[in-house]
DNA sequence: AATAACCTTTACGTTAACGTCAATTTCATG
DNA sequence: CATGAAATTGACGTTAACGTAAAGGTTATT
């Protein structure tokens, strides 16, 4: 019954295959690691690494901080948090802080992201009112151009409308 | 009447006095005029550049997107559609194109930073209820925990029960 | 076991986004 | 108008985040 538990334990995949699934290098994935954000396993310390699924998952966050403008410290910091010791006391406390103090960051990105969206609907509007302006006053209006705004009125509007 | 105009256009400040307002450097803003982005008046092409309230909301969105991950390059792209000559039917259209495709990628990054947000809340709880566990067993529980669990619950739920 | 395909480390190269001088110029002020 | 503070233009240095090439080890397949 301890071997069924081993058996079964996920496949593993070698680092040129993870990069494809992310669409980034193998040279990139080994930096990660030289920062210590990954650690995959390893048969011998000088064999191939094998990533399994909780490398992807680590892997998944860190592409996402760096999208959000995080650099490679900041999330791996992000990444220790996921892994702290649930034994230590003192140890805990300051992965709570440190979560929440990250918490308020991510809040204050979000505000400022649907503040920017805000601006720019606002923009994108004004312009296709120009736009549309332009057209009725023109006496033999451009046929590209109708082609243009009766595409672009409602896409915009999906976009306005979304609930984010 | 048209004097009177020109009279009460706002006030210019100097290259140092921006820095200061918004904690970055002299040097970082003349990179930025570098790469296209701001274009600060200048009383002859060798004299000090004095910045007014349209260069400030310029740097503003600068600084924005850096908080994104946006390159100072992509930010450059987004600037432009800010100003993009309101004459030109064809440059209307690509603008309007082009701010859809940028609404889109916003739209993209709050739902990931949605899902972050969603992901690190669990992560505290789950934590949290660890270290209220102990101290429940805790015979002769520490003081400093009951502080710090008191202290840290209702801010966690404060984060919580917020409308983002 | 040979061989190709893939992996490893080592090491130097590159780009973006500034930092940091240094050598002038310009500006405000007594 | 002198003079000290602040600004300007080079020009080179730095750091993060990889890219790239070389030289050799590992794995899978025939």
């Amino acid at each position: 019954m301890g071997a069924a538990k081993k058996a079964g334990e996920g496949k593993k995949i070698t680092i040129s295959e993870l990069a494809e699934e992310f669409g980034i290098t193998p040279r990139a994935i080994r930096y990660y690691e030289e920062l210590g954000l990954l650690c995959p396993h390893r048969k011998s310390p000088t064999s191939q690494r094998l990533y399994d699924e909780k490398d992807r998952v680590r892997l998944k966050l860190i592409l996402r901080g760096k999208r959000f403008g995080f650099s490679l410290a900041e999330t791996r910091e992000i990444l220790e948090l996921y892994e702290a010791d649930p034994t230590e006391r003192r140890q805990i406390q300051r992965t709570l802080e440190y979560g929440l103090e990250h918490l308020l960051e991510i809040d204050e990105k979000i505000d400022e992201l649907k503040e920017l969206r805000r601006e720019m609907l606002e923009f994108a509007r004004r312009f296709l009112k120009i736009l549309e302006s332009m057209a009725e006053e023109d006496p033999r209006p451009d046929p590209r151009l109708r082609k243009f705004l009766e595409s672009y009125r409602p896409r915009l509007e999906a976009v306005a409308k979304r609930k984010i």
